[in-house]
DNA sequence: TTAGCATATGTTATAAATAACATATACTTA
DNA sequence: TAAGTATATGTTATTTATAACATATGCTAA
C-alpha cells in the first residue's frame, strides 16, 4: 500500500464537516438537502465534502429521482470509530477533556 | 467523545513525516538521532512530530541516558493499519494505483 | 563545573486545505 | 421542451498546517 493512500484516508476524515456528515449518516441514509438542513451547511460545501467521502469509499450513493441518497460504509466506519474511542479513552484522557 | 478528539486523532496521522516515523517504529524502537538518519529528516522536524505523536498516544518514550527511545503503540496502530489496508483494498482500488 | 552531545520548543515564512461563490448538469413535471 | 428543483463542479480568497530556523534544556563525562 502506498503511503499516499493513508494520507487520503486520514486527510478525508480530518475535517469537521466531513466528520459531522459521517456522524449524521450513522443515523440513516440522507439526501443532500437533508444533510444541508440538519447540519446547517451550505449546499456546495456539503456536495464537495460528500464527493471526497465517496471517492474514499466512506459513503455510497444511489439515485432516487433527482435526489441522491447517501449512506454510510458501516463496514469500515463502525470498527474505525470503536478503535478510536478505545484508543482515546485509554491513552488520551486529558486531551478528550479539552 | 468530543468531535475535536477525532480531528486530533486523524490530523495527527494525516502527515507524510509522522506516517514515516510510525512505519519506521513498526520495525522496532529508535532514538531521535536514528529516526533522523534513517528518514533523512531535520532533527527539529522529527522532534516536533514525535511530540505530536506522543500527545496522541501513538508512541511512547523512555529515557536512556541523554537519549530518548521512542516506541510504537502497537495496540492501536496494528489494528488501525489492518483496517485501512482492508478498506482501501476493497473500496479504493483505483486510488491506490495513483 | 564546563564542554559536548541529544533532544525539545518558540517562532514564522511558506505551502496546503477549506469554504463559499458562481455556474453547470441532470432529473422531473407541466 | 421549458421551467423548476436537486446536486455537482471550477475557481479562489482566506484560513490553517507545515517545516525549518534559532535557541533552550537536559544529560554525560572529563
Amino acid at each position: 500500500m502506498l503511503k499516499e493512500t493513508y494520507s487520503i484516508f486520514f486527510g478525508t476524515l480530518d475535517n469537521k464537516y466531513r466528520f459531522k456528515i459521517i456522524s449524521l449518516l450513522r443515523e440513516g441514509s440522507k439526501n443532500v438537502t437533508q444533510i444541508c438542513k440538519v447540519l446547517n451547511m451550505n449546499q456546495t460545501t456539503v456536495s464537495h465534502n460528500l464527493a471526497r467521502l465517496k471517492t474514499c469509499g466512506f459513503v455510497f450513493v444511489r439515485n432516487d429521482g433527482n435526489e441522491r441518497i447517501y449512506s454510510l460504509n458501516s463496514r469500515t466506519i463502525k470498527p474505525l470509530m470503536k478503535l478510536i474511542d478505545e484508543h482515546m479513552g485509554t491513552y488520551c484522557k486529558k486531551l478528550c477533556k479539552c
